[in-house]
DNA sequence: TCCTAAGCGAGACGGTACGTCTTGTCTTCCA
DNA sequence: TGGAAGACAAGACGTACCGTCTCGCTTAGGA
C-alpha cells in the first residue's frame, strides 16, 4: 500500500489550480509549464514528475464532470430514461462556472480541452441514442450530428457575450433533437426525394 | 498598378505546398516554419517576409475552398435554392483529398484549421437558413446546432478508417438537417411539455 | 574617358553627410546601412554600387583630414621644419568638429576609425623624428611611445566634458614629446641599472 | 549560503577558453556565439544563462590579468615604490601568451578589448603618478600621454614580427616616461620656449 | 536632337546571427 | 531516500542586417 504523502497532493492540487487560473487568464495555448510551476510556486522539474504535459495534468481533473454529470443521469431503467437528461445539469454546470469554460472551450481554447469535452459529449449522447434508433450503421450518423449539434450550442452559448437563458438553450438542444432522432429511424429515401409531398410528417 | 512579379507568387506557393505537405506527414503542430522553409527551398527570412505565421501562412489559402463552395451555391434565387447545396460539393471535394484533409481536420489537428472549417460551415449553414427560418433567435441556435452537427459528421467521415459512402453521408446531412430546421420554426413550447399531445408524428 | 556623372558624385557625398551624421547619434557601431541609405535617401542597392562597407565608405572620406594637416607642415626644408608642426591645425580641427570626432573617437567609436586616426598620427610623428633620432631601432620605440602619448591625449581632450584649453593641450604635447626625444638619443643604459647614479636630473 | 555547483564552473570555464581560442583564430569580431558554443561544446542557451554577451564573457575573464599585475606592484610604501613597477610583469606576460594577446590587442581587435586594456593601463600609470606630479592638471595630461605611450609601444611589441627583446622594450618604457614626469613637474612655459639652453636637465 | 549606356529606386531573396523562450532530462542538494 | 531546485542541451521563434540579384524608370552625354 502506498503512502499518500501529503505533500504530493498538495502539490498536485496546486498545480491544477495554477493551471487553471492561467488558462482562464491567457488562454491555453500561451500557458507554458513554467508559468504553471511559477504560479503555484513549485520547481519544474517537481511538475514533470508528477506529470508528463501539462495536458496530463489538465486530463487529470477532467473527471469530475463526467462523474457529476454521470450521477444526474441517474440509475433508471435506460429504456425509459428520457434523452438528455444530463442537458440541465450539463448547462448549470457551464453557467456556474462560466468565466472557466469561457477559457477552457471559447475561441482561444485549445484542441486538447475540445476533444476531452466533445469526446464526453459524443460519450453520452450514443448511450441516449443506444436504445432509441436500433440500426447502428443510422445511428452512428445521428450519434455524430446531435453531439456536434449540441457541442456547437454549448460553447456558443458558453462565449456569448448576452447569452440566451439556460431554459431556451435546453429546450433548443431538446427539440432540435428529437425529429434528428426520428429521421434516424425513418426509412432511408431511395434519392434525395425532390419535392416530397408531405415532409412534415416524415 | 502594381506588378505582380512572378517570383513572389512562385515563393509564397511553394510555401503552401510545402505547409499542406509537412501537415500531412507530421501534422500541424509538429511542423515548425524552420521545415517548412527547408521543404520549399525558400530562406527562413524570406518566409518572415511573407507571412507572420505559419497560421498566416494557413489562412492565405484557405479562401480557395470558401470560393470553390460559393461557385458550387450558384446564383439561382436564393429562396429556390435548396438548403445544403454546396453537401456534396463539399464532400467530394474532402473525398479527393482525404489524406490531405485527414492531416488538417483530424485527430491530430490544430485548433486555428478547425477555426477556419466551422466558420466556414457556420457562414453557409447561416445563409441557408437565413430565408428558412423568419425569427433571428431561433435560427441563431439552429445554425449552431446545424453547423456543429455537419462538421461533426464531416470530420467523423473524413477520418474514418472506412468510411460510409459519399452518398450515405450526404443524405443523411440532409435528412437530419431539414427537421432540425422545421423545429425551429415550430412554435415554441411552454415548458419542456412533458407528455406533449401530438409531438409531431411521433 | 570616363565622364563624371554629376549623380555619382552627389549620391557618395549624401552618403558620406549620412554616414557622419548619423555616427553622430547613434555611434559607429549603431549604424546600418539601411539607416544611412534611409537617411540619404538612397536606394540600398545603390549603396552596395558605389562602397562594399559602411567602412570603405568612411575611409573614402578620410584624406580630407591627412592632406589638410599635410598642408599645414608646409613645405619647409625638412630638417628645419619643428616637430609637431601640424599639432595646432590638429588640435583645431579637432575643436571645430568636436561634437563630430566625439562621435567618430570617443568611448562609443568603432576600431575602424581608431585605426585610421592613429595611423595618421604614427605616419606624422614618424616623419617629425626621422631627422631628430638618427638610431632607427630607437627610433622606432621613441615614434610609437610618442604617437601613443599623443593619441591619448588628443581623444580624451575631444571626449572630455570640460576639456583643457587648446593652448595647454598644444604646449602638453610639445613638452612632452620634446624630452621623448631626447630620451631616444641619449646613450642606452646598459641594463635598467638599478641605483642609477646620476639619472638625468632627477 | 549558497553552493557553487562545479558545473556552473566548468561551463563558464569553457566557454571562456572557447571564447580566446577563437578569438585568436579568427578575430573577436569574427567569432559568434554560435561557434563559442559550438566550440565549447556548451548549449546555446545556455551561454545565455550565464552572459548576455560575448563581451560580458570577455569582461569576467579579464579580472584575472588585473590581479596579477596587482601583485606585482606589491603592498611596499606607494612613495617608495618605483614607477612602472608592473613593466616587467606585463611584458613577460604578453610574452608568454603573445599569440594570444596579438589576437586580442593586435590589428583585428575589436573596440571591447582594447578599451579594457587602455583603461588597465590608465588605471596604473595613474597609481604611478599620483605621487610623482602634485599638480593634478599636470598630471592628468601625463597620465594620459604615458599611457598611451606605453599601450601603443605594447600593441606594437605584441603585434611585431621580429619583436624587439623584452628588455629593450622595457628599457624604454622607463626611458621614455622618466622624463615625461619630469616635464609635467617643471613650470609650465610661458609660450612654446623657443631654444631651450637646457632642456636636458629640465 | 535623339538614343544609348549609366545611374538609380525598389525590393525579393538566401543567409547568418542574434537574444528569447520553452521543453524535457539529469544532476545535485537538502530535509 | 525521495522530492525540490535548477543546470543543461536542444531547438524554434521572430527580428535585424547583410550582400547579391533583378527589374524597370530616368537621365545624362555623346552621336
Amino acid at each position: 500500500m502506498k503512502t499518500p504523502d501529503r505533500r504530493v497532493q498538495r502539490t498536485r492540487r496546486t498545480l491544477r489550480e495554477a493551471l487553471l487560473l492561467l488558462t482562464y487568464e491567457k488562454g491555453w495555448e500561451q500557458t507554458s509549464v513554467q508559468d504553471i510551476c511559477a504560479r503555484a510556486d513549485v520547481g519544474r522539474s517537481t511538475f514533470y514528475a508528477h506529470f508528463a504535459d501539462k495536458e496530463e495534468l489538465l486530463t487529470s481533473g477532467f473527471d469530475d464532470l463526467r462523474s457529476a454529470l454521470r450521477a444526474q443521469v441517474g440509475q433508471g431503467d435506460e429504456a425509459l430514461r428520457p434523452p438528455l437528461a444530463y442537458a440541465n445539469a450539463l448547462l448549470e454546470h457551464l453557467d456556474q462556472n462560466r468565466r472557466l469554460h469561457r477559457a477552457l472551450l471559447g475561441e482561444r481554447t485549445a484542441l486538447v480541452v475540445q476533444k476531452h469535452f466533445r469526446r464526453l459529449l459524443l460519450e453520452f449522447v450514443a448511450e441516449d441514442l443506444a436504445p432509441l434508433v436500433p440500426d447502428v450503421r443510422r445511428r452512428d450518423l445521428a450519434v455524430r450530428y446531435v453531439a456536434g449539434g449540441l457541442y456547437e450550442l454549448l460553447i456558443w452559448w458558453v462565449d456569448a457575450r448576452v447569452p440566451e437563458t439556460l431554459a431556451t438553450v435546453a429546450t433548443a438542444m431538446r427539440e432540435f433533437t428529437r425529429p434528428v432522432v426520428d429521421a434516424a429511424n425513418a426509412p432511408v429515401p431511395q434519392a434525395e426525394a425532390s419535392g416530397a409531398p408531405a415532409p412534415s410528417c416524415r
